[in-house]
RNA sequence: GGUCCGUUCGUCUAGGGGUUAGGACGCCAGGUUUUCAUCCUGGUAACAGGGGUUCGAUUCCCCUACGGACUACCA
């Protein structure tokens, strides 16, 4: 690659970026990174009656949380702004008069309302309405009107637009780095307008204007715009420009049934399409977003990378350097990918358990601040005994904790179900748990245990561990027997990780005064 | 309807003229464990159909079917 790679991520601020157009920004920085070249975001906001208000800072900020922000842009200007193209509005208008002088392009007059009329018409009777070549002398324009007429429209001020003057008939070869070659003949192109009658550039215009000023030399898009190419070409070609290399991605498709994916299918099945949370401006409405579904954002960023993409081995767990390292057009599929919600789960998890017990507790410790206070202010009317707090905004305790029950979490918040126990002495006890443990002989058996965990001085794991078993063996008792009412006098119910973790961690007295506990309150 | 793109386990995918068609998620079973989970091991499961070309096709070509996108003075 002789020029320097510059490469662009381009939305139109409608709404929140979705997963769909997330992973677009992110392809587009992995292929600039991996080139040493410049990642670009560039609005394109020329249609205003589809602002949506917050939807520039909604994209900005998803970037930056994922990780991938770009290096020139809105406040990041390099000498190619401004980067809105509503700020460029006058820049596009000479180029399309441009194309009108030197016959690329023409003046059209017709009315909204009078297109329609043809199109409902030639619908009628089975027949598509294409404004081109096999019917542009009959419609009102600047080819079929001589030009005094033209200017006198002009000059009274009738609205017209500059549509793109196809050319007749000719194979145009068109060439794709994830598709290959293409052939599309230009008969069936229409002529689209370049240049709306309300001064503003339609999408195609100021796109390949700005591509083209920008020095843009890779456009990485969607799939939606593959219909749109043969255009485009056309355009560079009539400006007589270099174009950019294309690569047209696969659509990421709804998990169940046909079509895109959408916020729907999110909302049915409980999954966020959007990176972060976005309150609807007209209506209210909050959409959940992965940061705040509890996802770590290397997570997503992975999850969307294999979209559609691979790196040709089997590594399914890639850093972000890793995917710029790895990462090649050419090994991007052609074919749409059904969204994975359970597999986004599992990248999640991987992520989860790559974190230090450190970190996890950093993000850990404002939760339990929360629990710790949602208990004091509802003494009673929960499991938890609120007198009996202990270690929740201790951070080497919570570290500890940690250790023992990362593996068994994917998100931040899993930690209070499996953790709660390490904090606060269970209440009441479950009582499938008990029907099922506890025998007739466990209030003596668990008065022994106390008098045995009584004579541990060192109360490591590893010691409480030995002496319970040596115990045990002496007395010729199930393990199970004691284990199971043991489990349920520290925990409240039959889970957690290993017991003799969880006894020294709580400490001697703790453990104790539990077992105490569960002697006098646990009732058949 | 028209134009274009696509089609390998349920899903994401590897592969590519001769393979026991590989991996991952999910699911199922076994193992580990004092429990629940994690984890480990194993299993289930795919080349859309029909024609060519070829000694041989899942791989190349054509047709059909299916899926998708586009078909606005939206992007």
């Amino acid at each position: 690659m002789d020029k320097k790679v510059r490469v662009r991520f381009a939305p139109s601020p409608t709404g929140p970026l979705h997963i769909g157009g997330l992973r677009t920004a992110l392809f587009n920085y992995l292929f600039a990174k991996k080139h040493h070249g410049t990642f670009i975001l560039r609005i394109e906001d020329t249609d205003q009656t589809r602002y949506v208000p917050g939807a520039e800072a909604y994209i900005i900020n998803a970037l930056n949380w994922c990780g991938i922000p770009f290096d020139e842009g809105i406040g990041k200007d390099k000498g190619y702004g401004p980067y809105r193209q509503s700020e460029r509005k006058e820049i596009y208008k000479d180029y399309a008069l441009q194309l009108v002088k030197n016959g690329h392009a023409y003046y059209a007059f017709d009315s909204a309302e009078s297109l329609d009329i043809y199109r409902a018409k030639e619908e009628a009777n089975g027949n598509t309405f294409i404004y081109n070549h096999h019917n542009r002398l009959k419609l009102d324009n600047s080819l079929s009107l001589n030009a005094d007429e033209v200017s006198t429209k002009i000059k009274e001020g009738i609205p017209y637009v500059i549509r793109f003057k196809t050319p007749t008939a000719e194979p145009l070869e068109l060439f794709d780095t994830i598709r290959g070659n293409m052939t599309i003949n230009t008969n069936v192109l229409d002529d689209k307008v370049l240049f709306k009658s309300d001064g503003m550039p339609t999408y195609h215009l100021a796109n390949i204007v700005d591509d083209h000023l920008m020095q843009i030399t890779h456009v990485i898009r969607g799939e939606e715009w593959l219909p749109s190419m043969a255009l485009h070409i056309l355009l560079y070609r009539a400006f007589n420009w270099q174009a950019p290399e294309f690569s047209h991605l696969p659509l990421i498709l709804k998990p169940v049934g046909k079509g895109k994916l959408s916020k729907r299918d999110g909302d049915k099945m409980g999954f966020p399409v959007f990176p972060l949370n976005w309150i609807d401006p007209a209506t209210n409405e909050l959409s959940q977003g992965y940061k705040e579904a509890g996802y770590f954002n290397n997570a997503l960023i992975n999850m969307l990378a294999l979209l559609g993409w691979n790196a040709g081995t089997e590594q399914e767990l890639f850093s972000l350097p890793q995917l710029i390292e790895a990462f090649d057009l050419s090994r991007v599929s052609k074919s749409g990918a059904k969204f994975d919600p359970e597999k986004t789960k599992w990248f999640q998890h991987q992520y989860m358990q790559q974190k230090s017990d450190n970190e996890l507790a950093d993000l850990l410790l404002p939760i339990l601040n929360e629990k710790h206070a949602s208990i004091l202010n509802d003494n009673g009317a929960n499991n938890y005994n609120a007198k009996q707090l202990k270690n929740f905004s201790d951070k080497s305790f919570v570290s500890k904790v940690i250790a023992l029950t990362k593996e068994r979490a994917t998100f931040v918040t899993d930690f209070w179900d499996l953790t709660a126990f390490f904090f606060v002495a269970p209440n009441l006890f479950d009582e499938k748990a008990i029907s099922k443990q506890w025998k007739e002989s466990s209030p003596a058996l668990m008065i022994e245990l106390i008098n045995c965990l009584n004579n541990i001085a060192d109360f490591s794991s590893e010691n409480i561990e030995n002496q319970i078993k040596i115990w045990i063996n002496e007395k010729e008792l199930g393990f199970g027997s004691v284990m199971q009412p043991f489990r349920l006098g520290l925990v409240g119910a039959l889970k957690g990780p290993h017991l003799f973790d969880i006894a020294s961690l709580i400490g001697k007295e703790e453990t104790i005064s539990r077992l105490k506990f569960a002697i006098e309150n646990i009732q058949k």
